[in-house]
RNA sequence: GCGAGCGUCGCCAAGUGGUUAAGGCAGCGGCUUGUGGUGCCGCCAUACGGGGGUUCGAAUCCCCUCGCUCGCCCCA
């Protein structure tokens, strides 16, 4: 076949996907409103160097992951990979941080280049918190729960939140040395992946995936163990904040961050719902970002959630519960009225009756097929509109429509016998017996 | 980048070497129903992701390729 294809990795919404899309994007604003957050728009594409410096050359992100190019101008341009680095480089470039803290989120399209799998896709989408300039651990636990309540709105059930502390550079610094030294010293019982990665990246080990190397870990050295009395403090203070929130939490010493700009504070929230790519939300503290783009040091904080695995747990908590909150937030729109018609008159008439109807507020489907009578009702059926008009030659001719009960009313019951004559010219008439 | 599974009509799906590739849904055309939503008839893949090969003969076997799905890696 020759037909053209969208992108690996590209996914079309259709209209039924597109629905749910619409419905979390409402509750979310909704709810970042009520948190006094502000929405900040920034391009898709962004000079190379803003990823590269910002998320770090050593990352995966960085290194392998990028759509990059270079432009007609030369220069190297990249579709972003992620949110936060475009937001600070925006706070910058505008001057946002001089007017104080910022308390900003987004959505929208990312790119990465990687193989697609369930909740995985090359042009993904997140929405984002980020807050800058502060640096108390009360923002955290403020940032935390906004993800965790934004999640209760949706509906979604059985996820979880787990948190670390990554400490300082120094902290890290320090138990990077100690935990390389503690895995060396048993690097014939790693993994041939963690191997490699002992001396890249020795902190992801952490999370890695294979049995055996989860094993060994569990008598690690853990990077709470190691951290500064300060930073040990500011955890204790957090998870104190959570308390009195009533956020349930788990404490992970394996959970790290994928990106270089983190620091202390690291959490994810996590579903079952999901296969391999669990995660839902995840982000922490990256006091350094700022600096690291030119700007000056300033604390920060922040989360990214991912739409298609929020979408996808938001789906399996609505075939979960069907009266639940998620159900209510993905279900179909119906139509208050369907409109049957058929004849050249009566199709015009159907026309100006449907505009009329819709202006005067109602959700009107208008049967433009001009099929047999028998076809339209079954699509009208389909519509779950409760009601139809009927306007045919005959009606036309009576000045009445017929107005008839359809299936969407009431599935159990049957509605072939209720019917009831309407006058065309009494469309208030209609409109309020309808909105009954 | 690596691994596994899968690719038959817009959707679901039968068919595993042998004449014209089931069926359902949707779509289109028509008849019918004396309570217009029922019932019925007809049309809808010379074609089985694409290309090569094996064979007298392939959707069915082999190779390549593209795509999808899941996992690793990575991450939201």
């Amino acid at each position: 076949m020759n037909q053209l294809q969208s992108l690996r990795g590209m996914l079309d919404l259709l209209p039924e996907q597109t629905r749910r899309w619409q419905a979390v994007e409402s509750v979310t604003r909704d709810h970042f409103h009520r948190a006094g957050l502000q929405e900040i728009r920034t391009p898709l594409l962004e000079l190379t160097e803003l990823f590269a410096r910002g998320i770090g050359e050593a990352t995966d992100v960085v290194g392998k992951e990028m759509y990059t190019f270079v432009d007609r101008g030369g220069r190297s341009c990249t579709l972003r990979p992620e949110g936060t680095a475009s937001v600070v480089r925006a706070a910058l470039q505008n001057g946002l941080l001089s007017q104080g803290p910022q308390r900003l989120w987004y959505s929208g399209p990312m790119f990465r280049y990687e193989r697609p799998q369930a909740g995985r896709q090359r042009q993904f989408h997140q929405v984002g918190v980020e807050f800058l300039g502060v640096s108390s651990p009360r923002s955290d636990a403020e940032v935390i729960a906004l993800a965790w309540a934004l999640l209760a709105d949706l509906g979604v059930q059985g996820l979880v939140l787990e948190i670390n502390s990554l400490g300082t550079v120094e902290d890290r610094k320090n138990y990077r040395g100690e935990l390389v030294k503690w895995l060396e010293a048993r690097s014939e019982k790693l993994d041939d992946d963690s191997r490699k990665r002992l001396y890249t990246n020795p902190l992801r080990i952490l999370d890695s995936k294979n049995p055996a190397t989860k094993a060994l870990l569990e008598d690690s050295p853990t990077l709470l163990e190691t951290l500064s009395e300060e930073s040990k403090a500011r955890f204790t203070e957090l998870q104190g904040d959570l308390k009195a929130l009533h956020i349930p939490f788990h404490l992970n010493p394996h959970l790290v961050r994928g990106l270089d700009y983190y620091c202390h504070t690291a959490f994810e929230i996590t579903s079952d719902q999901l296969g391999a790519q669990a995660t839902v939300c995840g982000g922490g503290r990256y006091d350094g970002l700022v600096e690291q783009l030119g700007g000056p040091s300033t604390p920060a904080i922040g989360w990214a959630l991912g739409m298609e695995r929020l979408i996808l747990v938001l789906e399996a908590a609505a075939s979960a519960d069907s009266s639940g909150q998620a159900a209510r937030l993905t279900a179909a729109t119906r139509p208050d009225l369907y409109l049957v018609n058929r004849g050249e008159r009566a199709e015009r008439a159907a026309l100006v009756i449907a505009h009329q109807l819709r202006a005067a507020g109602l959700v009107v489907e208008l049967d433009g097929s001009g099929a047999a009578f028998a076809k339209q009702f079954k699509r009208a059926d389909r519509s779950r509109a409760p009601w139809a008009l009927v306007i045919g030659d005959d009606e036309i001719e009576k000045g009445e429509g017929r107005l008839k009960r359809l299936k969407g009313a009431a599935p159990e019951a049957d509605q072939t016998s209720i019917d009831q004559l309407q006058p065309l010219d009494d469309l208030i008439g209609l409109v309020r017996l309808l909105r009954d």
